[in-house]
DNA sequence: GCCGTTTTCGGCCCGACTGTTTTCAGTCG
């Protein structure tokens, strides 16, 4: 059994013993340990079956026992037993907003609902708004959010499709037949939810490489099977489409199948233009009777595609049709930023509030993936969920990092910072004169999501305006496929921050992708610099900038537009120069 | 269920908001 397996069987205890009203305090003992399997530094699953486990911050004596279980039998007789209590389908009623453990065990006990589908049946017949503790906001709230899931459903966000692209693309690349290989789709476009992930390769024994690929261990289900395509499920419910074509026309159906459907319109009206037709196989002179220049017949990549129509290369993230055609024409695309453009993040977490790796080790994992620099920002003290730091516990760990700045000997850099909440009215959860002792600072929304547009907006201005804001954390605070973003009129807010010089965080975690690409050329328009910050929770959390480079890619910025790309010896001077103006 | 200890039991993260209530329970962050 994996640690990831594990973490979820304690995650879902922990789910189940909240609905038989079990002690909060016990449950909360299961998602801590969940959280420390997940995250432990080391082989924990091993050490659970050699009997090692003792000493481990949160894994007392009944988890070690219970990890032993799952390390050596691959299953957990306390779970199974506990699991059977109730139906499968419950589990899910948990990720409908405003449903939590009470409301979901008066719904099971007393209309026996044990799935989304019988919830929405009795929200819908009058029955749930009769329940003790339901009304008819409740049912219309739940409705919404019923709506908002079915509306996303078989979507997925980058995390949870990503190391699984990336290992059927390593296994196809591998096989013999296989000449090229590429992921395309949105997944290439880099849209911040993928529908399905889709697989092209290059060969001359299609049907060869598609019956290995549908025998291989990590599909569980194949959907159709063809002589040159494919269709199946991977065991997390993605689906992944597998086309095979030759040599000659790989190309074309890279650009294809990469679309967005959108912008192959356009490119294929400007192949019209040029008396041809452009299809997933190549270009077909449209007159009868011509024939193709020498130039086009020796098309081998994509480049030379949009070289044919008069093109620069354009990037597969900016393939929107949202004026990327225009600027390769006239030779005005901008140099998207590359993941190994950046030299430090800022916006991290550390054991002090909620994250889960200690300052040296956050630290030492950034200069592992080769950053200058990393700016923490611990949670601030409204955000008492997260074990936000009071004024003196933030003090004392602005002095942790100055020794460990003494230590690093100009090497590396930590800076101190922190993510202040904005307070409802807009005022900031620390004083000026605190803030001003940091490096910088992070304003982010925490609470009160439902104000109208224009109070949020206001809110979120005031606190732009406050000259220690160094930027602006998860502008809409969005959670992709979970919970959509609060009103907030953002060009706005990219308004203000272009007045007092804010930078706007670019949040990189997979949840968030925040603010939203779709904003970004207006922002860098206006002069607003960007930030792409990892919100990294633990060590591998930091990994999540890979996430916001792609995002940063398809809202066209380069290098010069986010901050974090400035070397050690520059982003300390342009800290400071951002507060003093 | 975990932790720490004044060592075997008491404390464990708090507050705002919502919608249901008619004084508060549940959810969320």
């Amino acid at each position: 059994m994996t640690r990831e397996e594990a973490a979820e069987i304690l995650q879902r205890i922990a789910l189940l013993l909240e609905l038989k009203g079990e002690n909060p305090f016990k449950i909360r003992a299961y998602k801590t340990g969940a959280e420390v399997v997940e995250a432990y530094a080391g082989d924990i699953m091993q050490l659970a079956a050699d009997n090692q486990l003792a000493g481990i911050k949160g894994i007392g004596e009944a988890l070690r026992d219970k990890l032993h279980e799952m390390a050596t039998t691959g299953k957990l007789q306390f779970f199974e037993k506990l699991k059977a209590e109730f139906p499968d389908g419950l589990f899910e009623l948990f990720d409908i907003q405003g449903l939590g453990p009470k409301k979901i065990a008066a719904l099971y006990s007393q209309l026996q609902v044990g799935s989304v589908a019988d919830l929405k049946r009795v929200c819908v017949s009058g029955e749930a708004a009769k329940l003790s503790g339901f009304g008819d906001k409740t049912v219309v709230k739940i409705l919404e959010s019923i709506a908002f899931r079915a509306e996303h459903a078989s979507e997925f966000r980058i995390d949870q499709v990503y190391a699984l692209a990336l290992d059927l693309l390593d296994t196809l690349r591998a096989h013999p037949a296989v000449s090229r290989a590429e992921v395309c789709g949105s997944f290439r476009r880099a849209k911040e939810t993928v529908h399905d992930l889709d697989f092209l390769v290059s060969t001359r024994q299609p049907e060869q490489v598609i019956a290995d690929f549908v025998a291989l261990p990590q599909i569980e289900k194949v959907i159709v099977q063809g002589g040159t395509k494919a269709s199946v499920y991977a065991p997390n419910g993605v689906q992944c489409d597998l086309r095979a074509v030759s040599s000659a026309e790989f190309p074309f159906a890279l650009n294809y199948f990469t679309g967005s459907k959108e912008h192959n319109v356009v490119m294929r009206q400007r192949a019209l233009d040029r008396g041809l037709s452009l299809n997933e196989y190549g270009f077909t002179p449209t007159e009868v009777g011509a024939s193709l220049s020498p130039e086009i017949q020796e098309i081998h990549d994509e480049r030379e595609i949009y070289r044919a129509l008069g093109l620069d290369y354009i990037e597969p993230e900016l393939r929107e049709n949202s004026g990327e055609i225009e600027a390769a024409a006239q030779g005005r695309l901008p140099a998207l930023i590359q993941l190994e453009n950046l030299r430090g993040v800022f916006h991290n977490h550390t054991t002090a509030s909620d994250g889960r790796g200690t300052l040296r080790e956050m630290a030492e994992a950034a200069r592992d993936l080769g950053l200058q620099y990393l700016g923490i920002a611990d949670h601030s003290k409204s955000s008492f969920q997260a074990n936000g730091l009071n004024e003196q516990r933030l003090r004392a760990q602005m002095a942790e990092i100055r020794v460990l700045n003494a230590e690093f000997e100009g090497h590396f850099r930590l800076f101190a910072g922190s993510e202040v909440d904005i307070l409802k009215d807009g005022s900031l959860d620390f004083d000026d004169d605190l803030l001003a002792e940091l490096d910088y600072c992070v304003a982010s929304v925490h609470n009160v999501f439902n104000l109208p547009e224009a109070e949020m907006t206001k809110r979120i201005i005031r606190a732009i305006e406050n000259p220690h804001v160094t930027m602006l954390g998860h502008v809409t605070g969005r959670l992709l496929l979970q919970r959509p973003a609060y009103a907030v009129n953002i060009p706005a807010i990219i308004d203000a921050a272009a007045e007092t010089g804010t930078i706007i965080e670019l949040n990189a975690s997979a949840w968030r992708l925040d603010m939203d690409w779709r904003w970004w050329r207006l922002a860098k328009e206006k002069g607003v610099k960007c930030s792409i910050n990892p919100d990294a929770h633990t060590t591998q959390g930091l990994e999540a900038v890979l996430f916001g480079v792609r995002a940063a890619r398809k809202g066209w910025l380069t290098r010069n537009d986010v901050v974090n790309c400035l070397p050690l010896g520059q982003i300390e001077g342009a800290l400071k120069k951002q507060r003093a103006d």
